[in-house]
DNA sequence: GCCAACGTTGGC
DNA sequence: GCCAACGTTGGC
């Protein structure tokens, strides 16, 4: 099993709309940059999301998720009508793919950007997500940090 | 293959 | 709204 961040914007898709969808579940479509579509790739039914807020006020991670569903199409690359057209890819040989995850739990506090980059140097060091210019939207989590993030709650 | 221009991400 | 960082594109 293997430990993920995810980001998505509140203002676009929250921890509370993954909350309330149907089976408390969605698929992660959109994604299109070639790395984090790798790592999505390399994801397996039960890993561990955490589910993180980017681009917003308080930015940080709010709740847990995990993976229902393994890499497969993004059909939204094939729409001409989709923000996330891609006239390169196609059903033959798809370019870009998507996980379904599904809801476990929101997070009693947000544990905020600010309060893990405090720790970067110590505890967290080598987390991704604190990476200099970071602007990955999937990040592999070391299981150490996993545990040591979730007990900060 | 280099690199300037451009678009996007995302913290602040 | 600003801007640094980064990825992609396209001319040469």
């Amino acid at each position: 099993m293997s430990f993920w961040l995810m980001k998505s914007e509140p203002d676009v898709f929250g921890i509370d709309n993954l909350r309330t969808a149907r089976g408390k579940r969605t698929c992660w479509d959109g994604v299109r940059n070639y790395q984090a579509r790798n790592f999505m790739r390399k994801m397996e039914v039960g890993d561990r999301i955490f589910f993180y807020h980017s681009n917003c006020a308080e930015p940080g991670i709010v709740g847990l998720a995990k993976v229902v569903k393994e890499a497969y199409a993004d059909h939204t690359a094939f729409d001409p009508q989709d923000a996330h057209f891609d006239p390169k890819s196609n059903r033959q040989q798809p370019t870009w793919f998507m996980v379904d995850v599904q809801f476990e739990r929101k997070l009693s506090r947000t544990i905020t950007l600010s309060e893990l980059r405090s720790q970067a140097q110590s505890a967290l060091d080598g987390l991704l997500l604190l990476r200099r210019g970071n602007r990955l939207s999937v990040i592999p989590i070391a299981e150490k940090h996993w545990h040591y993030i979730l007990a900060l709650e």
